[in-house]
DNA sequence: TTGTAAGCGTTATCAC
DNA sequence: GTGATAACGCTTACAA
């Protein structure tokens, strides 16, 4: 492969004066840059990055740590929206993006901060990390720059982005009270989720709001699978007949509780109503179609992305970024008879 | 950062020792070993990838170029499935993955080959890739070992996975004969994909198997897209009320031809039956749920990887991976009468 | 405007 | 078992 040195050779000049040809540098004649240029086209030649950056002290690269990169992250889009927004922001600016498997056992053993000290990566994006994972102290000691997709961690070198949980849960049940519906349930996510603690906290807020009872046995969590939300709201509307809403903590989840409330014969909205949380794809294509919380998680990526750009270039102070949130009203609410 | 020099100094060995011990070589005498991974530990020494690969002459990453990685991308959940099992191989094989942005203008100018010999990835994947597309060809000369996503290319260094796209559109065809059907249009994606020629004909292939007349007018293309897929299947069932049933190259489009057929006031399936491509999420969650031929997205991403691996460290001669296909019958074919 | 030389952090060759 | 030293391909003082 060739390398400056062979295009030095060809042209004539000295390694330096290639080097500066080749990135831009004023002070170099314009002829000779000329033929460099000529000469580097004609042998292809590509730039070594790696030898770049090992000088340069930096990769232009930005690090990717992903927990719903499997199989059944499928489901909801939540995690590919707001790849392909780090992605697309990313790409303008020049940035690559290095996916960092964390999930199988041969990398397990690194430790975050190995991970990204190893592959020398300008700054970090993380994804879908629990309260409980050891990686967030890490992180946070490190100090590499990094942004977390709705975990608040502030830092000099550390920020993140979400959206307003709690303001995003009371939405929901301010439209399902304003329904007349009262006796209103919530099925949850897992307590190693810290928009699970907001979201409760927002459900909560809504109720007092409203001047509606709070039953804490009606708050479950369902994992934020499917399956568990199907168990679990099964259970609860059995057990109490007289719930007429349930508020979900995801869209996934909901599409739960509508099996269960189809295998219990419950009539959607008629008997019972639903609100999501998340808008992904499913939401708007099943039937009745599902009323739900939207998150924009394409800008969450994209914003991410902007943010720790501007924490790596230390261009702006902020280190917290929150995204809009929206109410779409479908077909799994209705007034409360 | 700490070095390896840091270390020898700190241990006071030579630099050669220090690389050794940590590469588990087996003359290194069992102190010292101890005595450097002590240290190491300590200084908390990452290696650096950059300075290693540089002599190496490889980096342990392999390089994804995805064309579909953009908003849209995430209502079918190929892009993201293809490289969830991509991520899951090269995981536990230890390699890395670096996303390569080809959708945005900055680095649109830079050829294939240039991406990825800068980043000196060890191989490629790439996703989504059109007939024409003018990478095609340089993928073919350049010596870069890659394998693609459902474009047959084969050749030293490249490869291919996909699914036998002809039999799979057959068993379509013969589901829908089987259920007594003969009036059976197509909407298939675009002339620049190389499964949509397959698909086609496949159609035409079972047709006269099923010794069924083709009609060259009732194939139309829908571009992959719902939304088209929905104006061509408008037309094209208002123009010729008597056919009976529309077989997919996408289970995106079906969705729209679902959607026209809705418009046109024909029901599902008894008006009309409907068989998809890919079994993507949406097409079990919808009502009524999409019969369609399963493509097992996440193993031709894992495929993919094993088979670039393959041909790096050339312990195989095998270039092309073919994944099997399955008819799924739900909800949207039925006798016909 | 151009060249010399040092240095980035490794591994590899060869000698001791 | 261990250590000099060259090499990987590039950027960057500093000198000319």
């Amino acid at each position: 492969m060739a390398t400056i040195k062979d295009i030095a050779k060809l042209a004539g000049v000295s390694v330096t004066t290639v080097s500066r040809a080749l990135n831009g540098y004023s002070d170099v004649n314009a002829d000779t840059r000329k033929r460099i240029e000529q000469i580097a086209k004609e042998i292809e030649y590509s730039p070594n990055a790696l030898a770049r950056s090992l000088v340069m002290k930096h990769t232009k690269t930005i690090g990717l740590l992903v927990s719903g990169l499997s199989r059944d992250g499928a489901k909801d889009n939540i995690v590919f929206d707001v790849l392909t927004g780090i992605n697309e922001y990313c790409g303008s600016m020049g940035y690559d993006l290095v996916l960092f498997n964390t999930t199988t056992s041969k990398q397990k053993e690194k430790t975050y901060a190995q991970l990204c000290r190893e592959r020398r990566v300008d700054g970090v994006i993380v994804q879908g990390i629990k309260k409980d994972d050891p990686y967030l102290i890490e992180i946070f000691d490190s100090n590499i720059p990094c942004v977390l997709i709705d975990v608040p961690v502030e830092n000099e070198h550390t920020g993140y982005v979400s959206t307003d949980n709690v303001d995003g849960s009371m939405k929901a049940i301010r439209h399902l009270a304003e329904l007349g519906h009262s006796n209103i349930a919530m099925i949850n996510g897992h307590d190693q989720a810290y928009v699970s603690k907001e979201r409760r906290k927002g459900f909560e807020l809504g109720m007092v709001e409203e001047g509606l009872d709070i039953h804490p046995e009606w708050i479950v969590n369902g994992e934020f699978t499917e399956l568990k939300a199907e168990e679990a709201a099964y259970q609860l509307l059995k057990n109490n007949p007289e719930i007429t809403a349930i508020f979900c903590a995801s869209d996934l989840m909901a599409l739960g509780v509508m099996r269960a409330a189809f295998d219990l014969g419950k009539k959607i909205p008629g008997d019972l109503s639903i609100v999501g949380y998340d808008d992904i794809t499913l939401a708007s294509y099943v039937t009745p179609a599902l009323t739900t919380i939207a998150q924009d998680t394409f800008r969450m990526g994209y914003e991410a992305a902007d943010l720790l750009l501007k924490i790596l270039h230390q261009t702006d102070e902020k280190r917290v970024q929150l995204i809009d949130n929206e109410l779409k009203v479908r077909k799994t609410t209705t007034r409360c008879n």
